[in-house]
DNA sequence: CATAAAATGCTACCTAGGTAGCAGACACAC
DNA sequence: GTGTGTCTGCTACCTAGGTAGCATTTTATG
């Protein structure tokens, strides 16, 4: 064992940097947060409010949400580890209030804070499983399973009527995160409405059902 | 700047715990390397051959290539990272040498060996920057671009007859590569190879014209 | 309140790419 | 050699999901 720093050591410093280091930022619902460029010297965590990170195809100008960070949330370990730019878009799904860093002191956290690193790097790892389970849902599963998938994912037990994640978004959005576009997705709203599984207000998908929708992913999928 | 060790001795500890705890695994084309169980307390290096890391549709059996590990490479980050299991198939595709090391050694590694580190963070953002390029070809490119795509990050320029990575693979593995099925991809080799763009033999994919393969991928893509 | 903008629903069409089945070529083991 | 399994190529078919266009409803904004 190196001489680690005891931990309350490491956590009175810690205290100290997000005094001094931390910044609080607000955006409003639809604001591009930071650009890849200014990325490469911030590193932010998620007070308050949905961020939706994604890429635009240049091609036909489909967007692909990669995910959606909220509450807990941090951004971007990818630059946190490799020091490089990384083209993703940020935008604010709601009023967003975030906590911002120096990129280069979270760099030191993981250097010298056991601590610090003990709730990154399970963190890192998540985010690994996390876009990977979307590649491979995009190569295995049709789009209808991917909604499907999408509602069983984000089934709330408090708010039965409010999904947790992709409550109050409009069908664009929704679309954008299971890889397809609005109109592909609409067909399969009215479908999964019709069968029953879930009700539809407007920019609200509730779960009617959750006893079809466990039958209609094992059907499908 | 916490007590870490001066670079030289963490050099020398580090080699001591190689030869002290690394063991050379041998495996032949098609063994599965280890169950995801046993990735659980194992971390390896590769020496020599490719590694496919896969998973597998149970509904209709269809395979996703997630990457080709060479030498060079280390498998898995993601346990590394959260201590829990990863359920990908690990098959040689060669016969192929690793380097095996008690994943725990390795946890050490990353808390008192700041070399180490500077090697694994940027792995750790690579691979996620490829998991997420996987993702983002799935959802935005069609079978051919992604076909023209996967020639064109793999063009050798020591050897122009052999693709690297992807040479002497049977179709199978092409096409699990690029989230297809075998069919469906021959039907793209073969408009490929009347375009001009590659020269196929068994089991080789050639480039002919890579001016005509930069043509293709800007119309298409 | 009125007008614009955003959000949703629906129809018609078309093509990429999935399934099925089969035949010929090649490679390796015995 | 012979034979068995692997690998490749090709045809025919069908459907999921993409494009286009438009109508209606709801929500912002002045």
């Amino acid at each position: 064992m190196t001489g680690r720093l005891p931990i309350d050591i490491e956590q009175s410093t810690l205290q100290q940097d997000i005094e001094r280091f931390g910044k609080a930022y607000f955006f409003e619902k639809g604001d591009m947060v930071f650009t890849p460029e200014e990325m490469k010297s911030k590193f932010f965590f998620v007070l308050k409010g949905r961020i939706k990170i994604s890429q635009i195809n240049l091609q036909d100008g489909r967007e692909q949400t990669l995910k959606i960070l909220t509450h807990g949330d941090m951004y971007d370990v990818v630059t946190l580890l490799d020091k490089k730019i990384h083209e993703n878009l940020i935008h604010a799904l709601d009023r967003v209030a975030i906590l911002v860093f120096p990129i280069e002191i979270v760099r030191g956290w993981m250097q010298s804070n056991a601590g610090f690193n003990k709730l990154l790097f399970p963190y890192i790892a998540q985010q690994l499983r996390e876009v990977e389970t979307l590649a491979l849902d995009l190569s295995f599963y049709d789009t209808s399973t991917r909604l499907l998938k999408l509602i069983a994912k984000n089934i709330n037990h408090h708010d039965k009527s409010k999904l947790h994640l992709i409550h109050d978004l409009p069908h664009e959005e929704i679309a954008s995160l299971i890889g397809t576009v609005r109109k592909v997705l609409n067909r399969n709203i009215q479908k999964l409405k019709q069968d029953g599984v879930i009700d539809v207000d407007r920019k609200n998908i509730r779960l009617k059902d959750s006893r079809k929708l466990l039958e209609s992913l094992s059907d499908e999928s």
